[in-house]
DNA sequence: ACTAGACTAGACCGTCCAGTCCAATTTATA
DNA sequence: TATAAATTGGACTGGACGGTCTAGTCTAGT
């Protein structure tokens, strides 16, 4: 339960760690984000380390903490896919969160565990919950599923296209919605076609 | 044209960056890794981020140099196709190409330029390329065709799934051609499905 | 009023590193 | 061989940064 000053030395270094990466965020630049001396960060944190590591595993769990990719119940299996997409897209390019991933791609090797906690708390997780879904879609012979995680892990990776690409290399600014919408559309177009009963 | 020396310092410089990253890189690693003093490096390349952006545009160019995605003729379109994914694959995975690609992402606020240097070279071109291959196929009616470089694209994205992001957050080393194989096979699959001629 | 503990401001230390300088030495060239 | 160019190695500068320390302030609770 972070209170008032630890709650704003973890808003400031997100955003300076998110916006200029591990290497570039000096401490003093976070104590003075925060509103607070350099002192008190390390009395809450002891180290950068530990501090990068702490915000790091918050945004993981915020990541996908709203259950963001739960269904709604009386939806047409397309409608619902769709909708999956969408959560799963506007999530994961909006513009935080995108940051976020660079940021542990980029540390990646400075930071095994974070690395490895963020594919648990983002990918694994989603995968396990579509797979579970497109599980129940092939009991009920609406669709063709063989390996229910294969699929929902291709069905993911269509959505990682031209788009994602580009704003993981930071080339675009967070997309409008008709933009994710045609991802949507063709991902879950194509992902039906090729998964069609007998 | 990078003689002995000159030569020695951007193999050093591109062991050093891709193995440590731009910011844990120090310029007396690199001099020491070429065996070379570091007055030299810095004869040739003015500063650390020249030497930097060099190696990153020399490491874009060998990537897609030989062409790698250039077809074999009398080929059946669906091995067509499995050979392009292979070797997508098989170069984006292999082991200073990841590593290039997680700096280049990690760097990417601090080097723009370099980000979009890298997307031209690497998927701008690559889509170009298989999108060719696809209209052609459209034309013949192989293939149901509407969009040839959304197609393409697709086809990429499909390409870049779980083994894919595994890779980019360092988890795992380079994977065996059979882990390679069945990605292909499930997403060459998976695409002629959603293109079936009508 | 007294005290305890959180907090501040900023000086300070040690380290690391990009980049410079230079005198001595090697290498190439004419 | 003589001369010019490239290279070496190592000392040095200047600055940034992680982290510590300290003297003193602010705020509760008693």
């Amino acid at each position: 339960m972070p209170s008032g000053k630890s709650l704003a030395i973890v808003e400031a270094a997100a955003r300076v760690f998110l916006e200029m990466g591990y290497g570039a965020a000096s401490m003093d630049a976070i104590a003075a984000e925060a509103g607070v001396s350099k002192q008190t960060v390390y009395s809450h944190f002891g180290s950068k380390e530990a501090l990068f590591e702490a915000i790091i595993e918050v945004k993981c769990d915020e990541l996908m903490a709203p259950g963001s990719l739960k269904r709604v119940p009386g939806q047409d299996h397309a409608e619902a896919l769709a909708d999956i997409a969408r959560r799963f897209l506007t999530l994961v390019l909006a513009d935080p969160n995108s940051s976020l991933f660079r940021v542990v791609v980029g540390e990646s090797v400075r930071f095994p565990e974070l690395a490895e906690a963020f594919y648990r708390a983002g990918p694994t997780t989603a995968t396990e919950t579509l797979a579970g879904y497109l599980a129940e879609l092939g009991g009920q012979g609406v669709l063709a599923i063989a390996d229910a995680t294969a699929s929902a892990r291709l069905f993911f990776a269509m959505l990682r296209g031209d788009l994602y690409m580009r704003r993981l290399l930071g080339l675009t600014p967070e997309p409008p919605a008709a933009d994710i919408e045609a991802v949507v559309d063709e991902a879950v177009t194509a992902f039906l076609a090729a998964h069609a009963p007998a």
